[in-house]
DNA sequence: GTAGGGTTAG
C-alpha cells in the first residue's frame, strides 16, 4: 500500500465566500403559502353574502373559544341569538380562528348542533389547516370521516404531509386518487415526494415515483435527477449515480449539493479519492461551492477508512481557509482522534469548540468519554460523565452503554452493575450492546458465573445475541478447563445462527490440549483449516507440543509443516523440544522428516 | 450529516 493520495490540492478547499451554510428554500414552505392562498380565496367567495353582523358574531365566538377552556358547554347561552349552523357564521369563525385545534373543536361542536351538515368549503378549510400543521394522521381521519372531496391543490400538499410523517402508502394512494380525478400533479409535488423518499432511504419508492412520472409524461428537472443520483448512492450503485450526474452536467445543469455530497460520501467509503477530488473540483467549477456538509462527508469518510491523519489535515486546512466547522464536524473529528488514541488533540478540539461557542451535544460527550475510557483515563471519564448528566444528556441508551462498557473495560464491575440497575429504574431497556459489555467485562475478570448470568438475561429478553456475546465466555471457560460447557455454548450459538469468532476456535483447541484431548484438538484444527480460518501461532505451537508429548510425532511434524507453510515463525523452544523428543526416540525416519521441513522453511 | 460493541493489523 502506497501513501494515501494528497488529493486536496489548494484548489479543492476554496476560501468559502459564505462559510455559513447555503439555505435552500424548502418546497414545503412554498406549499404552505399556496395552501393559505387557497383558504383566503375560498373565504373571499362566501364573503360576498356576508353581513356585518356575521363578522361581529364570529369575532365574539372566536373570543369565547379562545379564552374559555370549556366553551363547548356554555357557548349557546353566552352568545344568544346566533344561528351557529349558518355557514356564513361558522365559516367566518374558521377563517378568523388560526389555532388548528380550536378550529377542529369548533367544527365538531357545530356538527353536534341540530340542522348542521358540513359543506365542502368548511371541510376544505379544516383539512387545509390540518395539512398545514403537518398533522397527517388527524388530516387522514378527518378525510375518512367526512368523505368530502378536497381541492386537488390541497391534496397535493397533503401528499407532502403524509410523506413527512412516514405515511408512504397513503401518499401513494393520494397520487392515484389525483390521477383518477384527471388532475396532473405538479413537478414540485413529485420532487418533494422523491426528496422525502430519499430522506427515508425508501429507494423503491423513488423508483416507483419516477416510473409513474414517466408514465404520466411528467418531465423531471435537475432536482429530480439529483434525487435519482442519491437513490443510486443509497443502493450502492455509485457508478450509475455518477454516470447520471455527468450526463446532467454535460447538458449544462447542476444538481443540488446533496447529490454531490452523497456521491462524495460513497466514493470516500470505497476509497476512490481520485473521484472525490474530481467531484470537488467540478463543484467549484460549476459555482456550486462545497459546503460544510460536503467536507463533513469527506472527513467522516476518511475517519471511517482509518485515514485519520489525512482527515485531521483537511480539518485544519478548512479552518485556515475560513470555514467554520460546526458541532457535527467537531464531533466527527474528535471521534477520529479518540480512535487514534490521540486524547490530547481530542481534548484540545473539545475546548476549542466550546471557546467558539459551539457546545458539545450527547454525541460529542459520548465520543470523548469513550475515548477516555479506552485510554484508561478513568477519573476524567467519570468527571465528564457527571458533567454530561448535569446537561441532561445522561439518560440515553448510548450514554449508558458507553459508561457500562468503559467501566467494564477498566475493571470497575460493581459500578457498571449499579448503572445497569439504574437503567431499569429509568425505564431504559438494555440492548445487546449493554449485555455484551457486561458479559465480556465480568468474564474477562474471571467472573464467569456473572458472565453466564448476563448472557442468560440477554437471551431471556429475546434479544439476538452476537458473536461477541459468546466469544469471551467460551474463551474463559476453555481456559478454566470447562471445555464441556464451552461446547454447549458453541452449540447454542450455532443453533441461533451466530457465527463463532476465529479466536473461539483457537480457545477450544487450547482447552482440549490442556485437557489432554489432543485428538479432538486436531479435529478442531482440521475444521478451522477447511473453513480457511487462520489459527493463532500459539494454537499451532501448543498442538505441536502436546502431540509430541503424546508420542504422535507424525502429527506433530504435520502441524509444524503446516504452520511454516502459512508463514509463521516458530519459536525456538518448540524446535528444541522436538529435537529433544527425536533424540530420545532415536527415530531416524522422523529425524529425516524434520530435517526436510527445516530445509524447506529455510529455503523459503 | 455526528455517538455505544465488533471489526482490523500491529
Amino acid at each position: 500500500m502506497g501513501k494515501p493520495p494528497l488529493f486536496f490540492s489548494n484548489l479543492c478547499i476554496r476560501k468559502s465566500p459564505n462559510p455559513v451554510q447555503n439555505t435552500n428554500p424548502q418546497n414545503r414552505f412554498r406549499n404552505r403559502s399556496f395552501c393559505n392562498d387557497k383558504i383566503d380565496g375560498q373565504c373571499e367567495e362566501f364573503g360576498k353574502n356576508l353581513q356585518n353582523t356575521d363578522v361581529v358574531f364570529a369575532q365574539e365566538i372566536s373570543n369565547v373559544i379562545q379564552t374559555r377552556p370549556r366553551w363547548e358547554q356554555t357557548l349557546l347561552s353566552d352568545i344568544p341569538g346566533v344561528n351557529f349552523v349558518d355557514p356564513n357564521v361558522y365559516n367566518e369563525v374558521l377563517k378568523q380562528q388560526k389555532n388548528v385545534l380550536l378550529s377542529v373543536r369548533f367544527y365538531y361542536w357545530v356538527g353536534s348542533q341540530n340542522g348542521f351538515s358540513p359543506d365542502p368549503v368548511s371541510c376544505n378549510m379544516i383539512f387545509s389547516r390540518l395539512v398545514e400543521a403537518k398533522a397527517a394522521i388527524a388530516a387522514k381521519s378527518f378525510l375518512e370521516e367526512t368523505k368530502f372531496e378536497p381541492e386537488p391543490g390541497c391534496l397535493e400538499s397533503y401528499i407532502g404531509c403524509l410523506f413527512e410523517n412516514g405515511l408512504v402508502e397513503e401518499a401513494l394512494d393520494v397520487f392515484e386518487r389525483l390521477k383518477m380525478a384527471g388532475h396532473s400533479v405538479s413537478l414540485k409535488t413529485w420532487n418533494s415526494a422523491m426528496l422525502q423518499s430519499v430522506k427515508a432511504k425508501r429507494v423503491e419508492i423513488v423508483w416507483k415515483l419516477y416510473s409513474d412520472m414517466l408514465e404520466r409524461e411528467v418531465v423531471g428537472d435537475v432536482d429530480t435527477i439529483g434525487y435519482l443520483v442519491q437513490a443510486f448512492c443509497i443502493e450502492n450503485k455509485v457508478a450509475e449515480g455518477h454516470k447520471l450526474l455527468q450526463q446532467v452536467l454535460e447538458v449544462g445543469h447542476v444538481p443540488s449539493n446533496s447529490a454531490f455530497n452523497k456521491l462524495i460520501s460513497a466514493f470516500c467509503k470505497s476509497g476512490d479519492y481520485a473521484k472525490v477530488s474530481a467531484l470537488l473540483h467540478t463543484m467549484i467549477a460549476k459555482n456550486c461551492s462545497p459546503d460544510i456538509h460536503t467536507y463533513q462527508e469527506v472527513i467522516h469518510g476518511l475517519c471511517k477508512r482509518r485515514m485519520r491523519h489525512e482527515a485531521l489535515r483537511i480539518f485544519n486546512t478548512l479552518k485556515d481557509r475560513g470555514y467554520f466547522p460546526d458541532q457535527v464536524m467537531y464531533t466527527t473529528m474528535i471521534h477520529g482522534l479518540c480512535k487514534m488514541k490521540w486524547l490530547g488533540d481530542a481534548r484540545k478540539l473539545w475546548f476549542e469548540m466550546i471557546n467558539k461557542g459551539i457546545f458539545p451535544n450527547e454525541h460529542t460527550y459520548n465520543v470523548l468519554i469513550n475515548g477516555l475510557w479506552r485510554t484508561g483515563n478513568t477519573e476524567e471519564a467519570e468527571k465528564l460523565y457527571k458533567n454530561m448528566c448535569e446537561r441532561g444528556y445522561g439518560e440515553f441508551i448510548v450514554s449508558y452503554n458507553t459508561m457500562i462498557n468503559g467501566l467494564c473495560l477498566n475493571g470497575k464491575l460493581d459500578e457498571a452493575h449499579v448503572l445497569f440497575d439504574q437503567m431499569a429504574e429509568k425505564g431504559i431497556v438494555p440492548d445487546t450492546i449493554t449485555y455484551n459489555s457486561l458479559i465480556q467485562g465480568f468474564s474477562k475478570r474471571g467472573k464467569i458465573s456473572e458472565g453466564r448470568y448476563f448472557l442468560d438475561q440477554l437471551l431471556k429478553q429475546g434479544l439476538q445475541p452476537s458473536t461477541a456475546s459468546y466469544t469471551v465466555l467460551i474463551e474463559k471457560l476453555c481456559e478454566a478447563g470447562n471445555v464441556g460447557e464451552a461446547k454447549a455454548f458453541w452449540k447454542d450459538m450455532v443453533d441461533r445462527g451466530v457465527e463463532p469468532a476465529v479466536s473461539a476456535h483457537d480457545a477450544m483447541i487450547l482447552g482440549l490440549c490442556e485437557q489432554g484431548n489432543v485428538a479432538e484438538g486436531m479435529e478442531w484444527l482440521g475444521t478451522m483449516l477447511k473453513s480457511r480460518l487462520k489459527p493463532q501461532k500459539q494454537t499451532f505451537e501448543r498442538l505441536v507440543q502436546c502431540l509430541s508429548k503424546a508420542d504422535k510425532l507424525s502429527d506433530a511434524l504435520f502441524v509444524l509443516d503446516y504452520m511454516l507453510k502459512m508463514g509463521f515463525e516458530v519459536s525456538e523452544y518448540i524446535f528444541l523440544s522436538l529435537v529433544k523428543k527425536l533424540c530420545q526416540d532415536n527415530s531416524s525416519h522422523f529425524e529425516m522428516c524434520f530435517g526436510r521441513i527445516l530445509e524447506r522453511s529455510r529455503g523459503s
